[in-house]
RNA sequence: UGAGCUAUGGUGUAAUGGUAGCACAACAGAUUCUGAAUCUGUUUGUCUAGGUUCGAAUCCUGGUAGCUCAACCA
């Protein structure tokens, strides 16, 4: 088999094991819980367990681990597996649920009672703490711990037809109760839950705890190589008792790999839940969330992050990603792809006095510089426009190269300006500039070769598009939320800039905008339609990120 | 402070005992009808102290730092 290159760590793993003969095949699982929306981290996850499979010819199941009712619930197994499909990657009918495998798992749990590896215990919360130790001191041997497995097959038969309350018993396994490892303490099996389950709904009464319901569920499906992220490191001996205390053949192996902390944001499910509750965004798709709805209703495409999860790779050390790459791998894409169109965001009327009242004309504009077979179009233009606030300064500071009061400036596409004067209010702010145009220049260029140093983006104003813009931003304001000072949140360092709207003036062309379309707007950055508040009548776009702007830099370092 | 894991430029990741490389970021210059893109160049790294070896980022020992674990969560 031909393997492409470049291999991580987990991928080196496989191929030893397929060397070797461990393995003779690949099959994977990406196991979200359908307790709240995907991340980007779960991306990286998704691309690594779909791309290792992919890699070595094998398959990926998708398993919905819902095996705690009280926190799941369908909105969110639905909204993961559009995330998934959406992302590019697919497990045709490969769907399961580790509630597919409630009636296999309690004959699991029964035979681990017959083998006198599991027990029924009625220590309640806080004596089951107290007798499990600390850290530093072993625990001591639970009082139920020895009870025949007659008695503890009836007493787990009748927790199963609801005849105990919540908390009044357990199945614990029997491991180690001074085990190192505080997980193989005799860690619980199945606990009791009088809760209604989104897809089995009263048949159970007791629900298998995580460490006991993934191995198995991963065995039940043929997953040969199980991959996690680094806090389940600990877990790893669990996962395999249960497996070798039943006898199983052909293990699933588990292996950890540190999961993605991305700079300026939160990766937690918790945190993101509390930001959508307490409306301090929009909802779990707001284009500011490191959701994948988010990131895709920001104007993110699948192949972007999937080349962002490929670059970032895979390791065991904690690591903070700098959000500058995510923005490197959609602008790098968008810049091959995008469709250029021009926008003014902070709309300034530029009157062109020596062009005839009432007189329009079309010129020629690319649509993408970076791609000739993307053709020009015809942008309409006449006596009076809209520039860039920001492209006009009264008293320019030095390589200041955009309009002001002496030298030229072109217009993208159509002609060379210059400055006559300004028109200010009463309080002494600019309402509009007068320039005059150079017949010659018409195209942009003018025919005795003088040469203009600034080029700038302009919208006709009496055919000019109103829309709503919303310029996105980081959301915190802090590099890394997961470190901060005692007695602060991560929410107190919310980025009150976040988000910015602006009501711009767009050329005609965008008005026809589709959900689909991804436009650069010119010296601006790259835009999309928002798919939510766009509607008949109303145009909103949303900036998916910033072009790089080396002159802004310069300018707030100065 | 019990156990486990981790440690390579600012960030992420390669080098599998034999020239420390790539990407992002940063900085400089060229170029440009987008102050974008493109091109060229530059700065910055093996946590630490020993040991093994002709040779160590890699193997061994000690230290240091960080992360994880004491839910009937996943």
């Amino acid at each position: 088999m031909n393997i492409p290159e470049p291999l991580n760590f987990i991928q080196e793993i496989i191929v030893n094991d397929l060397k070797t003969g461990k393995r003779t095949k690949v099959h994977t699982r990406f196991p979200p819980e359908p307790n709240g929306y995907i991340h980007i981290g779960h991306a990286k996850s998704i691309c690594l367990n779909f791309g290792t499979a992919l890699k070595f010819g094998g398959k990926t199941n998708l398993r919905f681990d819902d095996t705690n009712p009280t926190k799941e619930d369908v909105e969110y197994v639905d909204s993961i597996r559009d995330d998934v499909h959406w992302l590019g990657f697919d497990w045709e009918n490969r769907e399961y649920y580790a509630s597919d495998y409630y009636d296999k798992l309690y004959e699991f749990a029964e035979e681990l009672i017959k083998k006198g590896k599991a027990y029924v215990c009625e220590l309640k919360g806080d004596e089951v703490s107290e007798y499990r130790g600390t850290l530093t001191e072993p625990g001591r041997p639970s009082p139920w711990r020895n009870r025949s497995v007659e008695e503890n097959l009836d007493l787990f038969r009748r927790m199963r037809a609801g005849e105990f309350e919540e908390g009044s018993c357990f199945l614990r396994a029997k491991i180690d109760m001074a085990h190192p490892n505080m997980n193989m303490r005799d860690p619980a099996v199945y606990r009791i839950k009088k809760a209604s389950h989104h897809r089995t709904g009263n048949k159970w009464c007791i629900y298998p705890m995580y460490d006991f319901a993934h191995p198995l569920s991963d065995w039940i499906e043929g997953i040969t190589h199980s991959i996690c992220t680094l806090e389940f490191e600990a877990h790893r001996p669990l996962y395999d008792w249960f497996l070798e205390a039943l006898e199983l053949p052909d293990r699933p192996q588990q292996i950890e790999f540190a999961r993605l902390n991305l700079s300026y944001t939160v990766m937690s499910k918790r945190k993101l839940l509390e930001l959508v509750q307490s409306k301090r965004v929009m909802g779990w798709d707001d284009p500011r969330m490191p959701t994948v709805c988010g990131l895709r209703r920001r104007g993110y495409t699948p192949s972007s992050i999937r080349e962002f999860c490929e670059r970032i790779g895979i390791s065991k050390a904690d690591s903070m990603v700098d959000i500058n790459l995510l923005y490197f791998c959609i602008r790098e894409e968008l810049n091959k792809s995008a469709q250029r169109a021009m926008a003014v965001l902070d709309p300034l009327k530029v009157v062109i006095d020596n062009w005839e009242e009432g007189r329009e004309e079309e010129v020629d504009v690319e649509n993408n510089p970076e791609n000739p077979n993307a053709g020009n179009r015809k942008v309409i233009f006449g006596r009076e426009i809209y520039i860039e606030a920001s492209d006009f300064m009264e008293n320019p500071p030095k390589k200041y190269f955009r309009l002001k009061p002496d030298g030229e400036v072109r217009l993208k596409g159509a002609y060379f300006i210059k400055y006559v004067g300004v028109d200010k209010d009463a309080s002494g702010n600019i309402t509009q500039i007068h320039c005059t145009y150079d017949p010659a220049t018409k195209g942009g260029d003018s025919p005795d070769g003088r040469k203009v140093k600034g080029t700038i983006h302009w919208v006709y104003a009496p055919k000019a598009v109103d829309a709503e813009v919303r310029l996105f931003d980081n959301l915190f304001t802090l590099e890394n939320t997961g470190d901060i000072p005692e007695g602060k949140d991560p929410l107190d360092y919310l980025n009150p800039n976040s988000m910015i709207v602006k009501q711009a003036k767009l050329e005609p062309m965008l008005g026809k905008a589709t959900l689909e379309d991804r436009y650069q707007f010119m010296r601006s950055g790259y835009f999309c339609l928002d798919s939510r508040d766009t509607q008949e009548g109303r145009l909103v776009f949303n900036r998916t990120v910033e072009l790089k702007d080396s002159w802004g830099k310069a300018q707030a370092k100065a």
